[in-house]
This record gives C-alpha cells, structure tokens and sequence, in this order.
DNA sequence: TGAATGATGCGCT
DNA sequence: GCGCATCATTCAT
C-alpha cells in the first residue's frame, strides 16, 4: 500500500508504556483502516483508560476470560467487544504482556475516505458519524472479526500526526457511561474539537 | 435542549 | 436473571 508511505507507523514499543501516558498521548493521533472497500483515514479525539489493577469498570478486572484475553496480550492489538446487543467498542491494548490494560476509541475527527464512511451511517450529519464508540464501529465497518488485530500491520495503525498536541489542549475528565469507578479522571479529549462525543 | 425509553444479545453471578 | 465502556427516537419543557 504506497498510500501509507508518507504516514510513519507508531511502532510497538509505543503501545507498551504506562496507559495514561498512552492514552493521554493517543489523542491527535491519526488512525488509519485499510478496509476492504478503501482507506479511511481519521484522528483520534476522545478516549477512555482502563485497567485491570484498581478499576472495577475494567472488563478484565476479574481476570482473563474467553471475552477480554486480547487485553492481556501484548500490546499494540485492537480489543473488540460487543455491547448492549447491538454496538461494538474498539480498545488499542496497551502495556506488556500479562498487563490488562486498554485505551476505548471514544470519537474520531474524519480526515479522509468520507465517502465510505457515510455509507456505513446513512442520513448523518458529518458530525454524528463518529462521535461515541459505538458509531465508530460502525463507521469504520469494526466488528468482532478485528478483535485482536494487530496494530503495528499494514491494515490498521496509528500515525504521528503534523500537528502536535500540547497538554493544554487535551482535557481530562471523568469516564461516561459507567457505573463503578466513576470518579477516575481518565477520559481524555481534544479541546475545543467539534468531533467528541460530549464536550 | 434535555430527560426518558426501547432495542437487543451476551457474559457473568 | 441482571447489567452492560450505547444510540436513536420520543416526549416534555
């Protein structure tokens, strides 16, 4: 895919660093899907952090199940889980191996391949493609045959982007749509981005 | 413009 | 059974 020569590719040792910092550093970083029906090229605006050690809203919290094993992997997978009988969510697994931990793809910024991913949401506005973690499954065509996905591959990856965030221009905040651990500031978010969910 | 609600299936107690 | 890292729609202000 010559397409993908000018984007440099985040390399693994990225992924397997503490999850704040990865999840603090993953905002403005270009993700980009290499989908069967073309490319889709989007960054990240919004995510939340979550760990198997001290946060009982983590899936893997009670240990490793047949659902959540991607987590305890090496880093620099995709984990893909189903929710509420009809959503998926998308997680970048962090931290090394024997380590639970992952980031929740919370919202993206479209940057190219509009036209495939308004076809995956038809009748939305350009600001409600992407904008929860269930609409960028959908969006992006995510379903479970991508759990475990390898993100340092040629068909999915994040990429160091132009511009560079400072830390003044990433909020964080409390985590939405969960019940425990509610007070954990570990949602983080792109200030002033017309693209999150919740600003 | 915000609150309430139904859809819908899987994993865990 | 119950709860769930959600979303779109409906209904009330």
């Amino acid at each position: 895919m010559e397409k993908n020569i000018k984007y440099k590719k985040l390399p693994r040792s990225w992924y397997e660093r503490p999850l704040l910092e990865v999840a603090r550093d993953s905002i403005g970083k270009l993700f980009i899907y290499n989908s069967p029906q073309g490319q889709i090229i989007t960054k990240i605006v919004e995510v939340e952090a979550y760990h198997m050690i001290g946060d009982p809203a983590c899936h893997a919290h009670r240990g490793k199940t047949s659902r959540n094993y991607v987590m305890f992997g090496e880093g620099g997978h995709l984990y893909v889980y189903f929710i509420y009988g009809m959503y998926y969510c998308m997680n970048i697994v962090v931290e090394k191996e024997g380590v639970a931990a992952a980031v929740l793809i919370r919202a993206l910024e479209p940057i190219s391949g509009l036209e495939l991913i308004r076809k995956n949401r038809p009748n939305k506005k350009d600001r409600e493609l992407l904008n929860g973690p269930g609409k960028v499954c959908s969006g992006l065509g995510i379903t479970k045959k991508h759990n475990g996905l390898d993100l340092t591959s040629e068909i999915i990856f994040l990429a160091e982007s132009k511009n560079i965030l400072t830390n003044q221009e990433i909020i964080s905040t409390t985590r939405i749509g969960i019940s425990q651990a509610k007070d954990l500031p570990w949602r983080f978010y792109e200030k002033n981005s017309i693209w999150v969910s919740k600003p």
